[in-house]
DNA sequence: AAAAATTACGAATTCGGTTTCGTTGAATCT
DNA sequence: AGATTCAACGAAACCGAATTCGTAATTTTT
């Protein structure tokens, strides 16, 4: 309601003068501004941002891109945790978060153009669908930008150590005495499932085991997880001693459909997942999985935005932050 | 980049031809129009989102509070999706979403001091929580306002139907045969559980029982659900036939408990949440659940708030939209 | 005490749009 | 043909801040 006009008329001065009160300016007195700043008080001043990030050029606002079409989403049990951190991280700071949405009034924007915009300050890109051609512009261009779980190249990343994650998984298999191991990937339009898929291959490859099988689920989820495992069926003649799911929902689908099948987890064979989303522990029987860090996830991504954006750095090349998982054992490995 | 300043250069008229180009005014020729178009399209022309609102008073953004206190944020199951769905709703009209955050700046600002700071078009709360006495004062604000799951008067509220699920789940039970229910309420403080707690009391003695016993969980989480049985079980001599629990993530927690004291759901007794989240399919034994519909709570609140803010109708009286419930049976009863 | 350097403030401009209103030229009417 | 209406456009003000720069008042220096 009142602005510094208001404010200045009312103590009798210049509005440049308050604003310099308000934004604790030296060129001005102390008895100025303490006189200012209580008038301001009282008569409930509250900045206006459009005004002010129309004149600094700042909107102190992050922009967040996910794409839908991988089914990620505020519900995602993954990223929604990875959000949340990044968002109380980047709120610290002043800053607050953004969601990206086609439809702006009547036309719809592009990645950049919403930059434009908006006057955003950064780019959270979460998860890169890599058909996403709209990607390509942003990542060409110089803003500050970071993704979580992509590949995107010349962009600071952030990601599990999905090497490590693979390795600790089909270890602990081997070493519970699985001979034959099968991999369900993700979609390998998604950075994240191509990485397991080529750390399942090495790790087997180094073990002196030939051939390792494996099939692409079509999504990260649970009827993508059943359908998968159908053709994986159809793929070997034999159930192979344990399975590694590319992530948690795609194992419990795998597991409902060895049920269906008429085989029992762990006793035929052992399935592990990639995650550690809450379901895991309730249900039967429990998963074993590699769990990612959602959190240090967050803030990682959050702290490499903000150093783009405070430093004026340009975009160290293709920065990789690898995050430490953990496997977590239950009952679905024997 | 480009400004309307830039394009009325280019194209040798005024600013304000241009903005009328843009704006498909009438007050411009067909010709003017194309010609200032194919300019601003060839010049890679985007508007600039804090100067329009700037001058017109409308971001087009909608505040969107939920109260952490009670742990509720965006990895919560169901108001995740409740969220989701609004945002998408609000999206298909050109409406963006944005979350309060107790910093802005280095002050902190009251949910009206950031309605005014960002000039938003409405606010969204999800659930509230009583003890926040910075909500009054948005109460008896005039600005567009509703709320999910909370009872401020005078302010639209879209909430599910928690009588009508109450009683569905209470005559399940009795007509299983239950003859003692036990009530595991959420925390008083919100609305929910205030409304599930007095349908249950209503019902039961409707039904001619006449003590109704019940305990709090001190939140709406597994561990809450949890401590509470254990309160439960001090309270009563006998083990009720059922329990009736106010939310699932307490029905689980109060089965882990059940578990650990070496009693069999639902053998021993009958367990029954609320909500039906993703994970009360795969428990052992899954759980039978009162499912709430978070898509129609969040579209049906998105039609109330943008109704507000078009048709500039107060705030209807204490409007509350009551969204049907459907009772999920599972293995947790018998 | 006069000269020089600081300090405190205000006038004016700018950011990128929208909107009002006056003016001009063309089209319509009598 | 002269009077009148209407369509198309531009000048200017405005939204609410931040910032630059000039000036007057004050302090410091010699």
């Amino acid at each position: 309601m009142s602005t510094i006009y208001d404010i200045a008329k009312k103590v009798g001065c210049a509005s440049s003068t308050v604003s310099k009160a308000l934004n604790n300016s030296k060129e001005i007195s102390k008895k100025r501004k303490a006189e200012i700043l209580a008038v301001a008080k009282e008569m409930g001043y509250v900045p206006n941002s459009s005004a002010r990030s129309l004149t600094t050029k700042k909107s102190w606002s992050i922009g967040i891109v996910f794409s839908e079409d991988l089914h990620i989403g505020l519900e995602h049990h993954f990223f929604s945790g990875v959000i949340q951190e990044f968002k109380k991280s980047v709120e610290e700071l002043g800053y607050e978060i953004s969601f990206y949405s086609k439809k702006i009034g009547n036309q719809s924007l592009t990645y950049l153009e919403w930059f434009k915009y908006k006057d955003l300050d950064g780019i959270l890109i979460v998860t890169v669908d890599v058909e996403d051609e709209n990607l390509e512009a942003l990542r060409q261009s110089k803003i500050p930008v970071v993704t979580v779980d992509s590949g995107l190249i010349n962009v600071p990343t952030v990601i599990s150590d999905n090497f490590q994650g693979t390795r600790m998984a089909l270890e602990y298999l081997m070493s519970r005495g699985a001979e034959s191991i099968a991999h369900i990937a993700g979609p390998l339009r998604s950075f994240a499932a191509v990485e397991r898929l080529e750390a399942f291959k090495s790790v087997l490859s180094s073990c002196g085991r030939e051939e390792s099988v494996f099939v692409e689920a079509s999504n990260y989820d649970y009827k993508s997880g059943k359908e998968a495992l159908y053709k994986l069926i159809k793929l070997t003649k034999d159930l192979p001693d344990a399975i590694y799911a590319a992530n948690d929902d795609i194992a419990l689908g795998a597991i409902m459909a060895l049920k269906e099948l008429g085989y029992k987890v762990p006793r035929d064979t052992s399935v592990i997942g990639f995650d550690n989303i809450e379901l895991t522990r309730f249900t039967s029987p429990s998963l074993t999985t590699v769990k990612q860090d959602k959190r240090k996830i967050g803030t990682e991504a959050a702290k490499l935005l903000i150093e783009q954006i405070d430093k004026k750095t340009e975009r160290t090349k293709g920065i990789i932050k690898r995050i430490p998982v953990e496997l977590i054992i239950r009952e679905s490995t024997k």
